[in-house]
DNA sequence: CTCCAGGTTCTGC
DNA sequence: GCAGAACATGGA
């Protein structure tokens, strides 16, 4: 089934490529898959339409492309970096994840890096996952229960971790979170093994769309330093300084600044 | 070979 | 409470 949806500030590439999501095949011709742990969607974007192959309902929600910009935008503008971050990436959105999907990614992702949490995540589809055609569909919640495999798709230290959380949780358990407000939600996805404030943040900022959230990584430390505070400080500073500068919207300001900073040369 | 990556946990003060 | 080390892995 293929679909036209018309959009405005919204950059495929931009958001896709924000290390928000890691499981993403792209093609030469401008399509990109998209892989979840139920189906699979192709999406390419020409101009302001956004074409897509696949059911269309999962491409809104996942690229959360209803959501309203116009307040974004003159949020991003208040600021003269974050409005510079947004000339230069613009249309970078938030995405709307499957909580599950979201945080076995940023799991992954401690002290590592994107081309590596990508591996990772295509690894572990491959050897818990659905087929789906040509490729593996990502493991549903409970299926990725076997250290050993886990260990074989270079997760490294992260794999007991990985091991744990899928035999710890469940689906109604990720879905009673969506109830909770942000510091309650944080504080239930905190108490998994490998879940930390900054990773805990990341599942609230893109799968739970909690808002207020403010992932700090290296990058954000980094640009926080340079270009605001001139000074040295710790995570707690930075998140403390960045949700309180960039409300209501950290997260969305998190995000352009992540973006320019990390791909500043 | 060394350094680093969308950090968290453990240890020792 | 806090800083510092340990934790695997692959790419530059």
């Amino acid at each position: 089934m293929q679909t036209k949806i018309q959009v405005s500030d919204f950059n495929l590439d931009n958001t896709l490529f924000s290390g928000q999501f890691f499981y993403i095949q792209s093609e030469p011709d401008g399509w990109h898959r998209l892989i979840t742990d139920t189906e699979s969607i192709r999406v390419k974007q020409e101009g302001n339409t956004i074409e897509i192959d696949g059911n269309p309902e999962l491409a809104k929600e996942l690229l959360n492309i209803s959501q309203d910009f116009a307040p974004i935008k003159a949020h991003l503008e208040k600021d003269s970096l974050t409005s510079e971050a947004h000339k230069k990436y613009p249309g970078i959105r938030i995405m709307k994840q499957s909580p599950w999907q979201c945080l076995i990614g940023f799991v992954c992702s401690s002290a590592s890096n994107i081309p590596k949490i990508k591996k990772n995540i295509l690894l572990l589809s491959k050897n818990f996952g659905q087929q789906n055609g040509d490729h593996f569909l990502f493991p549903k919640v409970g299926k990725i229960n076997n250290l050993a495999t886990i260990e074989s798709c270079a997760t490294g230290f992260r794999s007991n971790y990985i091991y744990q959380i899928n035999s710890i949780i469940t689906e109604s358990w990720l879905n009673s979170l969506y109830n909770l407000d942000y510091e309650e939600a944080k504080k239930e996805l905190m108490i998994l093994p490998g879940v930390g404030e900054k990773i805990a943040d990341c599942v609230l900022l893109f799968a739970y769309g909690k808002q207020e959230a403010f992932p700090v990584d290296i990058w954000i430390k980094r640009v926080i330093e340079e270009q605001y505070l001139k000074s040295a400080a710790n995570n707690k500073k930075i998140k403390e300084f960045g949700q309180t500068k960039f409300a209501p919207y950290a997260g969305y300001s998190q995000q352009y600044l992540y973006q320019w900073r990390r791909l500043q040369k």
